[in-house]
DNA sequence: CCGATATTTGACCATTCGGTCAAAGGGACG
DNA sequence: CGTCCCTTTGACCGAATGGTCAAATATCGG
């Protein structure tokens, strides 16, 4: 179809509406409970239009998986070795935490794929990400050395970021379920899960 | 097939056969992923065979959800409101990640189960979840108007230990792959995860 | 050992699903 | 207008899947 080159406008248009409804469909249903007549329909597409954009239904996954750790993994990178320590990682939580308010689509399609043993993006996890998390992890070690944060280790200490901000995501049927009517988990949340870390990491 | 009463031995054994092997199948792949040829060679049983002792994919999936819940909620509603605060809520932390790590196929299941929208246990969840949360965190929070516990929304503090614990079972593979051979992340979790909410929780 | 009942299975069915294909429709440009 | 290429689709296919059924086999009490 396509050649290298210059995309056209209608391939543009389809491409990203064929994204948007994966991103759907595949968040809510998982890779296999996701079928391409559902993701079809929610695009507006007829299904052998789709396999005309994407070769196939896992094509679709896979450029939706790569879109997502692009900027899945930003705050992590933004936190900034020459900022205050307490602040840099109170901001690092909140932005975390305002990415998957904002993004919990993207948030439940990673939590998929690594519940189900992570089969697409195994070697990414201990290659890229293990690299960027070790790398803060020095930063964060540097810290609580100097006593400017309180002790911990910060792997662990990073894991229990990515914790409690993607549950409030994932888990939101349950969250609200449990809190009932009359409150806005997001809200709530972040006024907490401030206040928990700010006692996790004062030095 | 079988009768109301009394199952037979052969009854017993093949139902507690299916019900793990629907385990291992549905925990690692999902409801929708999972298949009933999956499931009937785990458990060294042809399908129609499955069939006999289990109306359906779904009947098994339900049975093994009722099972879960059951379980799954005692390690809270062993909390002791006459027990030391600080004592009680550390040990409940404890209970919870010994559960994750020696029932981390439930764990997954539930995880799974949530994240698609707890399509076979809404009810349950804003019922008789919502009602022991509710009554535990009125311990909570007597223990904290008492002093006795730092300040926090109980609610909020009840899905920060959920959230926790359950990361190190949901998101194994990434945990493992993050920290690379020669960690033991059970055992590393339980230190962090305790001092955490030490921090978190001292008056 | 017999008969009744419980258990097991091979063969089969309808539906769903991912994917193919040839043909039709549209837009841009000379 | 005509032509070339991009786009769209109806019809179709093979494999997988949940489930059925009648027949075969094992089990057990008497």
């Amino acid at each position: 179809m396509a050649k290298d080159e210059a995309p056209t406008r209608i391939q543009r248009r389809n491409r990203e509406r064929i994204l948007s409804a994966g991103l759907d469909v595949f968040s809510a249903e998982g890779f296999r409970g996701a079928t391409l007549d559902g993701i079809a329909a929610a695009a507006n597409l007829s299904k052998p239009n789709l396999l005309y954009y994407f070769p196939s239904k896992e094509a679709i996954y896979r450029a939706l998986l790569d879109d997502l750790l692009q900027t899945w993994l930003d705050p992590l990178r933004a936190l900034d070795p020459a900022g205050a320590p307490l602040e840099e990682m109170l901001a690092y939580v909140r932005r975390k935490l305002i990415l998957a308010r904002d993004y919990p689509r993207e948030s439940r399609l990673f939590a998929g794929e690594i519940l189900r043993g992570a089969p697409h993006l195994r070697d990414v996890l201990s290659t890229d990400l293990k690299a960027l998390v070790d790398d803060r992890a020095d930063v964060i070690a540097g810290w609580m050395e100097a006593g400017r944060l309180a002790q911990a280790d910060p792997h662990h200490l990073i894991f229990s970021i990515w914790a409690l901000t993607q549950h409030y995501a994932d888990f939101d049927v349950q969250v609200r379920a449990v809190l009932g009517p009359g409150h806005d988990p997001w809200v709530e949340a972040e006024a907490e899960i401030l206040r928990h870390f700010t006692r996790v990491l004062a030095p």
